[in-house]
DNA sequence: TTGTATGCGTTATCAT
DNA sequence: ATGATAACGCATACAA
């Protein structure tokens, strides 16, 4: 690593406040605040020529200074666990692109998949008087009591993707039932009977959703649930590779993989090859989440897809209604977004 | 989509002030304050007393007043093309894993590559007061005057990746020469004399050094620079299928590709393996950003890690630093850091 | 050590 | 239509 310095003076003018203008019109400032609101009460000559002086002195408006007097700053917050992973940075772009527009600053905050942290981001969030509150919890948070906390000063919430159950708060996610079924029926339409199912944590809502339209699409099949089939993993690629090695333990094998992560879908299917299986051949694979990698393997992976831009946009627009109501009743909303089953080559068999 | 509304009623506390909790002392606010600020000029039991009745009256002190009366706002705004680019979010990561533990936000904003969206970007976020300002220009920008301006508010600007030569700006970028050159040299160790280069936008810096670095290891080693050999290319994967049906139409074909991108290596290799071509026995091939799906390829790509993590958080502390600096000098500090090339099986012959 | 007064830049209320 | 003034919540210079 390699720098070098360089010193040099610059010249920054002073801001330049309504005051400034005021005196150098001999108005008010009062009237130089009406001209630049278009507010009716001014005179158009008046209001055209401080909107000139404005211009020329290259006046900026104090958006601090607004936000201090109106109690709104026009800025939100998302908290996330990790703002690069390709998922929630998809989301949160699709948040951007829909309050930009309407004037809104987005404020992003990682909470590392920590509870502490995911407290500590929602407090700072609040001390800064940001307007809303937009958020993905941690896999590790346990009660809601920083959630209802912010919610009782007066800050309007949206969960999105991964949410908890507070009464009040609006949260926009995917329909991870309907998912888990959708993949596991395509499976089973490929001619798959004895289909397994890498599971994340079965605490969390969206696996245990997955998890729950899989065993339905079993069932509405005619297909036997076999207990042995459903492996507890982590979203690491390891762990996939490992539910395998226990997999293909048992006496009757699996001839498809149905996974709640791609990770784990791809550790799956480097050990399958591995143990010289042929994939969609003898074994079919299915992942979750439509990573970017899926699509661009020799063998792309098939994939559910969480309409991640979707998502962040609709979760501004639950936003920017409420800012809309009465800000004494709050709109509880629940948006189910259907997700959209990506089939590739690793499920399709003819 | 479906969606049911409930409505309910929340109870919300206004929220209290540091004259809230002086009415109740019976002390003034200014006590108050400088109970809450450590400061010196107050005696321990008042101190502790605020402190105790500031918690029990849940007090939380506004960032926006503080903002207002001190002029630094704690925001910084960080302005990229597009926030879910994988290099994009890791950088945006490690400027808020560097700044989050100093009391700073960071609010983000999309360019879309467009070269008006930045300078309304810039616009708002001076209006925003934000204490400074991170960005990769656009591909489209042409000129530095918005920047300029920027600086002459008196906002204080880091470059990071992308940048433009304007005096007074800090900038932390990768050595693209180096990495050309590394990337190419491993080529040519690998035993290949005919390599050739799918460069970006030669008018960009950054494509520009990677491919002066291109041609340097070819000229250091005494290989002859083919100027059929470098064609043009625009980070998609179809340019890269293109570039591959152009190089293989020429008399003398290559027998290595060193793109300047992740995604045209990857449309050169599925080319090449369409046209019966084995890599890396027949064909090496190079690409650039570490992309994740490189990783995770049956045949792994080797590829040039940016490390945008890293980047981000130096990019961070040259902030930092500035901020600690006499306001009206500023430093303009050029850092470059070494690029990683990663060697995977693309480029690996024996 | 504590209190009083003022200002940060705006906007809104009330006069004029 | 315009001006004077207060207020948003906080921090500090100055007084006491």
């Amino acid at each position: 690593m390699h720098d070098s310095n360089i010193f040099l003076l610059i010249t920054m003018k002073d801001k330049v406040t309504i005051y400034d203008i005021s005196k150098k019109l001999n108005v008010s400032a009062a009237t130089v605040s009406r001209a630049l609101n278009n507010n009716p009460k001014i005179s158009l000559s008046t209001r055209e020529l401080v909107l000139k002086t404005a211009k020329e002195m290259n006046y900026k408006q104090n958006r601090l200074a607004q936000a201090l007097k109106s109690g709104k700053s026009n800025n939100v917050g998302v908290i996330v666990p990790y703002i690069n992973r390709s998922f929630f940075s998809s989301v949160i772009r699709g948040i951007e692109e829909e309050l930009t527009p309407h004037g809104y600053h987005v404020i992003i905050c990682q909470t590392h998949e920590n509870y502490e942290n995911e407290i500590e981001q929602i407090n700072t969030l609040i001390n800064t008087q940001i307007d809303g509150i937009f958020m993905s919890v941690s896999k590790t948070t346990l009660n809601t009591d920083h959630i209802e906390k912010a919610l009782a000063e007066g800050t309007p919430l949206v969960f999105f993707d991964r949410k908890k159950e507070v009464p009040g708060v609006s949260s926009v996610i995917i329909d991870d039932f309907k998912a888990g079924y959708m993949a596991t029926q395509q499976l089973i339409e490929q001619g798959c009977k004895r289909i397994a199912h890498l599971s994340g944590d079965l605490n969390l809502e969206i696996y245990k959703n997955r998890h729950d339209g899989y065993i339905k699409a079993l069932e509405d099949n005619n297909l036997e649930v076999e207990p042995d089939f459903i492996i507890k993993t982590n979203s690491k690629i390891e762990s996939g590779a490992s539910a395998i090695e226990e997999l293909w333990k048992l006496k009757k094998k699996p001839d498809a993989i149905f996974s709640a992560s791609d990770y784990t879908a791809l550790g799956a299917i480097q050990e399958l090859k591995k143990m010289g299986l042929k994939i969609p051949k003898d074994v079919c694979v299915t992942g979750f989440s439509n990573e970017p990698f899926t699509k661009y393997m020799e063998l792309p992976i098939s994939t559910v897809d969480q309409t991640p831009l979707t998502m962040g946009k609709i979760a501004a627009q639950v936003f920017l209604e409420q800012m809309n109501e009465n800000k004494k009743v709050s709109i509880e909303k629940k948006v189910v977004l259907t997700p959209e089953l990506i089939v590739r080559g690793s499920s399709i068999r003819n």
